[in-house]
DNA sequence: CCCCCCCC
């Protein structure tokens, strides 16, 4: 027994004497006696992430990357997600589940397997707890995570744990990025819609446009988490946790996309939002952009078929800052606004997309997506 | 995975 407290000195109090001890029992049992009892307890100490050398110190989730190798640290669960069933060669169902950590220096994502994914199901691994954690570090769907396996750790702590969720600032999105999260202010929230799945079953989509001091973006949100946009109201604050960032295949604006793996919730913290004008002369084809300026030109209201058969209203306006001047064109309920508008009267016009139109000018399109303030 | 920027 000496020999075995020798180790479990070494460990830092990263498992309970009870837990390291059964370990150990388990470890001999494995190698079928091919090792005594001290060399078990080293093996079992190295699973654990500890090496002869005596490094015992728990690691801070900042320094894991993805040559870490085993790791150990103390972390409070920021995020659980569903747990999942697969079926293995042996024809028997293995289960994996996800959650998210953090430490004071960042956060990382776990991968926990059968019993322990079956925790998550159970709903005994709750958001707010903490827990002593040892497995390895591998690469996975959406960059490190830190994985479970049997000789890991996995057991509460009452540490307390000071957790930071590193965000994001929205100008820092690009494309392809996954585990995102983001601090932002709802800026506007749309009405959820349902669509056909190509497997025929149906999905829910819903989006909210986000702003925080350095921008904003669109965000997407899908089926269960849809239903979440009825609980918002444009000017909460609201965290969101481990979305991911993708480029639309419509205009190639990059937007960020709220599944199963992510959770958006309110916070108590107020998030800044200033919008941003573009000057009229900056304007390129293809973007988004908002205009702050004076009418300057007012053209008449328009019915016209579209190739579908079905009747929509366009108008024309023309508005001017001090930089140039642009045609805008209002399509439906904003169409009407042409009675409402008067020469040099300020306008923002808010999300405007631009394209080159008629004669190679470049205009903007207030659509669906805009909105118009009369000032 | 959805919406879609369309007119003269």
């Amino acid at each position: 027994m000496d020999e075995i407290n020798e180790v479990y000195d070494k460990l830092g109090g990263i498992i309970s004497k009870d837990d390291f001890t059964r370990k150990v029992e388990e470890k001999v049992e494995q190698m079928s006696g091919l090792c005594d009892t001290k060399t078990a307890a080293m093996l079992v100490a190295h699973d654990l992430g500890v090496s002869d050398a005596g490094d015992n110190q728990l690691q801070k989730i900042s320094g894991i990357t993805a040559n870490s190798g085993n790791v150990k640290f103390i972390a409070k669960v920021m995020s659980v997600f569903p747990a999942k069933e697969f079926n293995r060669n042996d024809g028997t169902i293995g289960r994996v589940a996800n959650i998210m950590v953090a430490d004071e220096t960042g956060s990382v994502r776990l991968t926990l397997w059968d019993d322990r994914a079956d925790l998550v199901k159970t709903g005994e691994i709750e958001v707010g707890q903490t827990y002593q954690i040892a497995g390895y570090v591998k690469e996975g769907y959406s960059g490190v995570e830190v994985n479970i396996g049997n000789n890991g750790v996995f057991c509460q702590s009452d540490e307390n744990i000071e957790a930071r969720i590193d965000s994001k600032q929205i100008k820092d999105i690009q494309n392809g990025m996954g585990d995102l999260n983001i601090r932002a202010r709802i800026l506007d929230i749309s009405d959820i819609r349902t669509f056909n799945k190509k497997d025929g079953s149906t999905g829910k989509v819903a989006n909210i446009l986000i702003g925080d001091e350095t921008g904003k973006i669109r965000v997407t949100l899908w089926d269960e988490m849809a239903d979440l946009t009825t609980e918002l109201e444009i000017d909460n604050s609201v965290e969101i946790i481990n979305g991911y960032a993708r480029e639309n295949n419509f205009n190639q604006q990059v937007e960020m996309q709220v599944g199963n793996r992510s959770t958006i919730s309110k916070i108590e913290d107020e998030v800044e939002f200033k919008e941003d004008f573009t000057s009229i002369s900056d304007i390129i084809p293809g973007e988004s952009y908002s205009i702050s300026g004076q009418v300057s030109g007012l053209g008449e209201m328009r019915e016209f078929n579209r190739d579908d058969g079905t009747v929509n209203m366009v108008s024309n306006i023309y508005v001017s800052d001090d930089t140039g001047r642009i045609r805008i064109a209002l399509w439906g309920d904003h169409a009407l606004l042409v009675d409402q508008l008067d020469i040099d009267m300020a306008v923002e016009i808010i999300d405007a997309f631009s394209k080159s139109g008629f004669n190679d000018e470049i205009e903007l399109s207030a659509g669906n997506r805009t909105k118009i303030n009369i000032r």
